[in-house]
DNA sequence: TGCGTACTTGCGTCATAATGCAAGTATACG
DNA sequence: CGTATACTTGCATTATGACGCAAGTACGCA
C-alpha cells in the first residue's frame, strides 16, 4: 500500500507538504491589519459609511490623534482592504467592499474543504 | 427635512453610531490570533490534517520550541478557533470547522449588505 | 508670496508579544 | 517506587507596535 494516505491517516507535517486552497488565503498581514481595536473601529466607520472619507473626518470617530488615524488608514490600504484617493491637499480613504467579500468567502469555503465532514458529503 | 440621512451622506461619526451586523462581527482578538506568521503556519496544518493532533505532532511542522507551539496552541484555542482535548498525558487540538466557517461568512454578508452598490441592488 | 488647511513623518516612550531555555507538573509504564 | 514521556510554565531577552507631540510637506487661496 504504497498510495497516498486518507487525510485523516496524515500527521501534520504530511499535512503541511500537501497544497491546499487555503495555503494562500490565511494572510498574517491582513489579519495583523484588523488585529487591533483603534484601528477596527475606524475600519468599522468607514464600512459603515460607504462613501470615500477624509482622514480628518474618520479621525472625529475616534479619540487618538489625527497622526495616528493616518497611519492607521495607510496600514490598512497597504493590506489591500481600504483604497486612497488623494486629490489636492485631501486624502480620502474608501474601503473595497469586493476584495473584502470575496476573501472572506474564500476563506470560508477553502476551510470548509478541508473538513472531513464536509469529505464525507462529496 | 429632519428624517434619517441617506448612508452616502453621513459622515463616518455619524456612522459610527449607526447599528449594523458587521459592528460585532469584526473581532480584534479573533484576528490578533490569525496575525503571527508562525500561529498561521501551525492554525493552516491542522486545518488541512482535518483531525485532532497532539502538540508534539503539530511541534514537528515549525522550527520554533515546543513551548512556543504549546502557547500557539493555547491562544488559538481561547480565540474559540480551536478545540481543546486531554486524555492522560497528551493533548490534541482540533480546528472548529464550522465556528470558523459560520464566521467568515457572516464577516462576508455583513461587508456585503454594507456595500452601497449592493444597497441599489436590494 | 504669505498664510491657513490637511495631512504626513520623525522620534521618543511605553506596552505587548514572540522566542528559547530551564524547571516544573502530570501521567503512564515497568 | 522510579523513570520516561508529554507537555506547561517561569523568566529573561529581543522585537514589534501603538501613541502623542512636534516639525515638516503639499496644496489652495487671497
Amino acid at each position: 500500500m504504497t498510495q497516498v494516505r486518507k487525510r485523516s491517516q496524515m500527521t501534520p507535517k504530511q499535512a503541511s507538504a500537501c497544497c491546499r486552497p487555503i495555503d494562500n488565503l490565511l494572510d498574517p498581514e491582513l489579519f495583523r491589519a484588523l488585529s487591533d481595536p483603534t484601528r477596527v473601529r475606524l475600519f468599522g466607520c468607514l464600512i459603515k459609511c460607504g462613501r470615500a472619507c477624509l482622514v480628518g473626518e474618520v479621525a472625529e470617530c475616534c479619540s487618538v490623534d489625527l497622526s495616528v488615524v493616518s497611519r492607521h488608514l495607510q496600514l490598512l490600504e497597504r493590506a489591500g482592504i481600504l483604497e486612497v484617493v488623494k486629490e489636492g491637499r485631501t486624502v480620502s480613504y474608501c474601503v473595497k467592499y469586493g476584495v473584502l467579500c470575496e476573501m472572506f468567502r474564500s476563506i470560508a469555503n477553502a476551510i470548509e474543504s478541508s473538513c472531513p465532514v464536509h469529505q464525507h458529503a462529496a
